[in-house]
DNA sequence: TAAGAGTTGTAACC
DNA sequence: GGTTACAACTCTTA
């Protein structure tokens, strides 16, 4: 495309959104070539690399504490390591439909780059529309790079879609296919991750001023809320008393520098853990450091790029002891980035069948119809950690106080809130997730809840955790629960996952008042675990009979009673 | 059309 | 600690 709409400088901006990083950032590396002017003096122009603190955005909506205060240290990070570089981040808060048109006309902007959001996120579709509209008004050039995973998931060179005859309904909707796709693009090659620009390759002399009106926001509490805005309406209910307890400590600080140092530690220095690393083996038990790679924060906001861990990994697998197991996708450290591309292309498959179905129930083209209840009790009880179930419990309890679960405990509890034991939509776990999570990302949070809930993907929901035994198997002495859930930290290890069953005498000796300072739990698990799986086995039904051409109507009785099924499970259930 | 595979279940048994 | 029944899902592939 042509760059340079005359003779004039280009003043170029990139517009940082997610891919808070300067490695591996083909948007502004391209940027600065257009301000640098090809290296013709002549022509060197200007660079303002911008980022917008929207209250608008979804991010900040839903946004916990913990989470804000992430942003805001990759905001701060990715000025320092500017200004390092002889230039600076310019941070603006507002609506990007209404500040980029001002920042534009203020700097004479001609040409603007960006991370394109393929997965068709509501928000993100709605917002680079407006401001597509009012850049092509005002002769603003455009230009969207594909960054945020391996491949780029739509029909353009070396995407996915395009490489599935342009068509993104037919995205493979399994790992083991996705992995033959992908094996298909140059042979399975990924592309080596671009080097962070040096300070020669920004355009000296230029616009480096030490404008205070631009500087990064220092504290969550600075984050102005929307226009017409209610506390405790929606979104976040913190202020700045909230965002200074002590309890709140996102599990790791934010930024692409610790984020690359953090690469380094967990994967670079440990070839032969990175080699053998299996994701279901690793420990979801641990008290003071993960047994993962707590990569999952950095990628989501982009402070680190996939094809940089992909890279590390392949390296540091070549360096590991011949003596090392060498796993294989899906459960290996490559197999949890492929996961990762895989659930992008299933939102973004999504979203071009029908937009704004990722994260629904409705119209979803991967989503089952399953009659879940909505009872605020029992979601508001889950929300808060007092279910009465301690592992359930002690994972909601380190969710929102650290931001961050184990996958396995997020499995627990997410089949534990949908097809397990509540029978709440996963809509609400997702959205709440969505806030809580460090790591939260549109695409796998939504892909992840559909596969828990047996919504779609996974289908086997006789397979079901326990609240109970499977952490137990894992923990028996119970210090996951200790640890998050202090009111029981004097139990005895047989009652730590049981309390009810324990008799007054040991539960006063612990400390522990069921109903008083510990709920007793709010269902029966034995009881509601079966109960849901008839549920489920209807559900599934219901389905089949929709996909036989009808509308479900061969399932409802002319009276509108269901259907007499005999309980898969009615044997178990006295 | 049937067989096989699917990142990570549970409980009972030896 | 390994094996098996539980009651049986869907999607892909041959």
């Amino acid at each position: 495309m042509s760059a340079l709409k005359s003779n004039d400088a280009v003043v170029a901006m990139h517009w940082f959104r997610k891919g808070l990083r300067l490695h591996d950032n083909a948007g502004l590396l391209y940027a600065l070539s257009l301000a640098k002017g090809n290296n013709d003096a002549n022509k060197v122009g200007k660079f303002y690399p911008v980022y917008i603190v929207d209250p608008n955005c979804y991010q900040l909506l839903k946004c916990s504490v913990n989470r804000a205060k992430f942003l805001l240290e990759c905001v701060q990070d990715l000025h320092s390591s500017l200004k390092v570089r002889g230039s600076r981040l310019y941070v603006v808060t507002g609506d990007p439909v209404e500040v980029l048109p001002k920042l534009w006309s203020e700097w004479g902007v001609t040409n603007m780059t960006y991370d394109a959001d393929e997965t068709g996120e509501p928000y993100s579709v709605e917002r680079d529309g407006a401001v597509q509209k009012v850049a092509m008004q005002m002769g603003v050039e455009m230009m969207a790079f594909q960054t945020e995973t391996l491949r780029p998931l739509g029909n353009v060179p070396g995407g996915y879609v395009a490489n599935l005859g342009g068509l993104a309904s037919n995205a493979p909707s399994t790992m083991s296919s996705f992995q033959q796709l992908l094996s298909r693009i140059d042979r399975g090659n990924i592309p080596v991750p671009l080097a962070a620009p040096k300070k020669a390759d920004f355009p000296q002399h230029s616009n480096v001023d030490d404008d205070e009106k631009y500087l990064p926001l220092e504290h969550p509490w600075d984050i102005p809320w929307p226009r017409g805005y209610k506390r405790n309406e929606i979104g976040p209910v913190w202020d700045r008393k909230d965002c200074l307890n002590a309890s709140l400590r996102p599990i790791v600080p934010g930024g692409e520098t610790i984020a690359l140092q953090r690469l380094e530690q967990v994967v670079t220095a440990r070839p032969d853990w990175t080699a053998s690393f299996e994701k279901p083996k690793t420990s979801c038990t641990e008290v003071s450091s993960p047994s993962t790679t707590v990569l999952s924060p950095y990628l989501s906001l982009g402070c680190i790029s996939p094809r940089t861990v992909w890279h590390a990994v392949a390296d540091a697998t070549k360096r590991a002891s011949s003596k090392t197991n060498r796993s294989k996708p899906p459960v290996s450290l490559h197999g949890q980035i492929l996961w990762r591309d895989f659930n992008n292309l299933m939102a973004h498959s999504a979203n071009a069948q029908n937009p704004g179905s990722w994260g629904r129930m409705e119209g979803n083209p991967y989503c089952r119809s399953v009659p879940w209840s909505s009872d605020p009790k029992l979601l508001a009880a889950w929300k808060g950690g007092r279910t009465g179930y301690p592992w359930i419990d002690a994972c909601m309890a380190q969710l929102r106080s650290e931001g961050w679960i184990h996958h396995l405990g997020r499995h627990a509890v997410a089949c534990f809130l949908t097809r397990g034991d509540l029978w709440q939509s996963w809509e609400a776990g997702a959205d709440h997730f969505e806030g809580e999570l460090l790591d939260a990302d549109y695409a796998i949070n939504n892909f992840n809840w559909l596969w828990l809930s047996c919504s779609g993907f996974f289908y086997q929901y006789f397979r079901c955790y326990s609240p109970i035994a499977f952490q137990k198997k894992n923990d028996p002495n119970g210090n996951y629960i200790r640890k998050w859930v202090p009111e029981l930290a004097n139990l005895p290890a047989k009652y730590i996952y049981e309390p009810w069953t324990a008799n007054i005498s040991i539960l006063n000796a612990a400390g522990v008042k069921l109903d008083k300072n510990y709920p007793r739990p709010i269902v029966d698990h034995a009881i509601v675990s079966k109960e849901n799986m008839n549920k489920m086995s209807l559900a599934y039904d219901m389905h089949k009979d929709q996909q036989a051409g009808g509308n479900g109507a061969s399932s409802i009785k002319s009276d509108g009673s269901p259907p007499k099924k005999k309980p898969k499970t009615q044997t178990k259930l006295k």
